[in-house]
DNA sequence: GTCTATACAGAGATAGAC
DNA sequence: GTCTATCTCTGTATAGAC
């Protein structure tokens, strides 16, 4: 294992589990092994590291995932992948590593084109499946799969926040999302004569909505 | 103004606007126009001042909003309530503090604290209002209110954090978000036939997914 | 490529004069 | 309650020996 591939992996676990204000090349090069010095040689600073390491969690992430994305035909085995993901990520700490580079975004441009990469990487698998799902359902043209997908990796991201402060909380929302999701499996569910009331009455509902605001 | 005053109203702006980790004991008390050492002489600690700082901002928007929330009386008019919130917030930061906050909780037990308390204040009132949308609803004991209301809130901060890297795929997350919402109102307005439908078909998803996983 | 040494800025926090 | 001064630690970053 060479240095650049010791100090990537110390930053990502440690982004995981201190977080960004406890991340210093200092403590990622102890936890690495490695001389501090070696953290600039390599990457330049620390917010570089950081950003490289977010990119190669993220790529190894979403490849990991990209075959069973390709396998899901239903909301319902969505949900099903949704869940494990949520569980296996939270102690691989991908989510995790995210949320804290995004919200260190706010101060460091580094860090917010690390997070919009990260993000992107995603968001492009995700849409990708709901566009199919959706395609073949009812609720195709009421819901955008490219806003839908933003909208699940942003649940995923605030799910991860709530997870650190109260984790039964963030449990009982999960399963909350679940039900949602079964409802969407519901409408999916429809013969051709349910389908037209669907689409009737969530445009009408978006209509009220539209002039109410 | 007092000084405990202008510290607090310091370190809110500038949670919400430098994040945590431009915030120091130093920063906010230029911002407030103090010097340093009263950051420790008022609340013992930087940690500590960012609680305060927190709990205020909360309990003050909380307040702001809880008429708002007794007013509403169906899904469609939640999410008009949710879409100005959100663009209000935005502005003055609010869900931004609980998000910065929120990351730092990882490594402090005071911030942890301080967090729950902000999360707790939204999702009761959250809770609130979706156990009396729910209750006169064909979805009613199919998704818990509590549930919901805690995946509501981190909804809301996950876009937070989009928002701060990708501000226009936020927006089509919140849109996304929006249709879901309408879908909600649709379940609403079916009558009693059509609850009955969905209720079961909605009870054969869950069973399906149960399985699955 | 790696290490030691070091410069230097900023952090949290306290003591003591006023 | 407020200010100055200061201690100590930790942070980023660089220079130069090996």
């Amino acid at each position: 294992m060479t240095t650049p591939d010791k100090l990537l992996a110390a930053a990502a676990e440690m982004l995981a589990t201190e977080g960004l204000t406890g991340l210093s090349a200092r403590s990622v090069a102890a936890r690495a092994g490695v001389n501090q010095a070696l953290v600039f040689y390599h990457f330049g600073s620390v917010a570089e590291l950081v950003e490289a390491a977010l990119r190669r969690s993220a790529d190894l992430a979403v490849a990991t995932y990209r075959n069973r994305f390709d396998d899901v035909t239903s909301f319902t085995e969505l949900l099903t992948l949704g869940r494990e993901l949520h569980a296996t990520e939270r102690d691989r700490g991908n989510v995790a590593q995210m949320a804290q580079v995004m919200s260190g975004a706010l101060r460091d441009a580094t860090l917010a084109r690390a997070g919009r990469y990260a993000l992107t990487q995603w968001t492009r698998q995700i849409e990708v499946v709901l566009g199919r799902l959706l395609a073949g359902s009812p609720l195709r043209g009421l819901v955008e799969p490219a806003g839908l997908a933003r909208a699940v990796a942003a649940s995923f991201l605030g799910l991860e926040l709530y997870e650190g402060v109260d984790p039964e909380g963030a449990t009982s929302a999960m399963a909350a999302l679940e039900s949602l999701g079964n409802l969407l499996e519901m409408v999916d569910g429809l013969g051709p004569v349910g389908t037209r009331a669907v689409r009737g009455q969530v445009r009408k509902a978006a209509r009220t909505a539209a002039k109410r605001a």
